[in-house]
RNA sequence: GGUGCGUUGGCCGAGGGGCUAGGCACAGGUCUGCAAAACCUGCUACAGUGGUUCGAUUCCGCUACGCACCU
């Protein structure tokens, strides 16, 4: 009985000691689900696993690629459910996934449709019209190509529209016409075990973690990373508020304050989309 | 004690006799290959009290508080 066990909350609620017991327990490695942690030029401003954490059990997906490679959801979906299979393969009853991003979460269990993946130059050409001539352009031009998906996704987004757009410009198909809700059958059971803490503790939380990664040295590594600030990785909160910040746009109260600011908005989103997936329990954590 | 100025929602902040500024926070939400991203929605306040007026947060008086100056 092939099972993988999902551990997910929002940042800072206490994955990942909690995800370590399980996984001793089970036996199993702790397969990461971190859109972030997966990067390794980046380890304080992401709360990647201690070398400690890293060393009791073995994670995978913990920087193990680079903020230079694109990665998405779907290489996501793709590198991560083989290897589920491998280790399932391998004799593994129950495998212990670990993780706050949502949509990686999700593309695992059910499975991202076969859109084609994003060719890096058409989107960096769109991004750049989407500056010059703005939304109105492209969605006039994706209400023309797909008036299907111009009526159903959201057309305030600049990037929903680029990316419907520049399916229906790389495949002479409408974007809309891959859209099948595929959920995709695994040859295991899923299990999603949700974290949570009340409101008020976990923002504490944030806030204090943000306060200790400074104390650890956040700021060298954000300085470090401040060629690379244009790159889709590096849009990562923690670094972005420090990037302003050696700007000269903020002083360093307030790049910290927004970090913790930032956090909790983003703690709150992953909260939103875990929202509605009733299949998840929820564990209070104390 | 006197004179002048000010008092706007959790915070900042514009305006001004009838037509809910805006921003931030906060709350809720969207999400099919950039997702720690991007985007959407909600939040009707003018210190208190009399008066003028058809109608006052906006005008006038008084009270309270704050600031400045004078004695």
């Amino acid at each position: 009985m092939r099972k993988l066990l999902i551990i997910l909350g929002p940042t800072a609620v206490g994955k990942t000691d909690y995800s370590i017991d399980l996984a001793l327990k089970y036996g199993s490695p702790i397969i990461s689900c971190d859109s972030r942690q997966i990067y390794r030029e980046m380890s304080i401003g992401t709360a990647v696993p201690s070398a400690e954490q890293l060393a009791a059990v073995k994670h995978y997906f913990i920087q193990d690629h680079s903020i230079h490679d694109i990665y998405t959801a779907g290489k996501y979906e793709l590198e991560a459910v083989a290897l589920l299979e491998k280790l399932f393969d391998e004799g593994h009853e129950t495998l212990v996934m670990a993780g706050g991003s949502g949509f990686y979460i999700d593309a695992v269990c059910n499975g991202l449709d076969d859109f084609p993946p994003a060719d890096q130059e058409l989107r960096a050409s769109l991004m750049e019209r989407l500056h010059t001539e703005g939304v109105e352009s492209l969605r006039l031009e994706l209400k023309f190509l797909d008036p299907e998906s111009y009526e159903t996704i959201d057309i305030a987004n600049g990037q929903r529209v680029i990316r419907a757009l520049e399916v229906c410009l790389m495949t002479g198909r409408k974007f809309s016409s891959f859209k099948t809700n595929p959920l995709k059958k695994r040859s295991f059971e899923i299990e999603k075990i949700g974290i949570s803490r009340p409101r008020e503790e976990l923002y504490e939380r944030i806030d204090r973690r943000v306060l200790q990664m400074v104390d650890e040295g956040l700021l060298e590594e954000a300085r470090g990373l401040l060629p690379e600030r244009e790159l889709p990785a590096m849009q990562t909160v923690g670094y972005r508020e420090l990037f302003d910040y050696f700007d000269g746009k903020t002083d360093l109260d307030k790049a910290v304050e927004l970090i913790q600011r930032n956090t909790r908005h983003y703690a709150k989103r992953q909260l939103s989309w875990w929202g509605r997936d009733k299949s998840i329990i929820w564990k209070p954590i104390v």
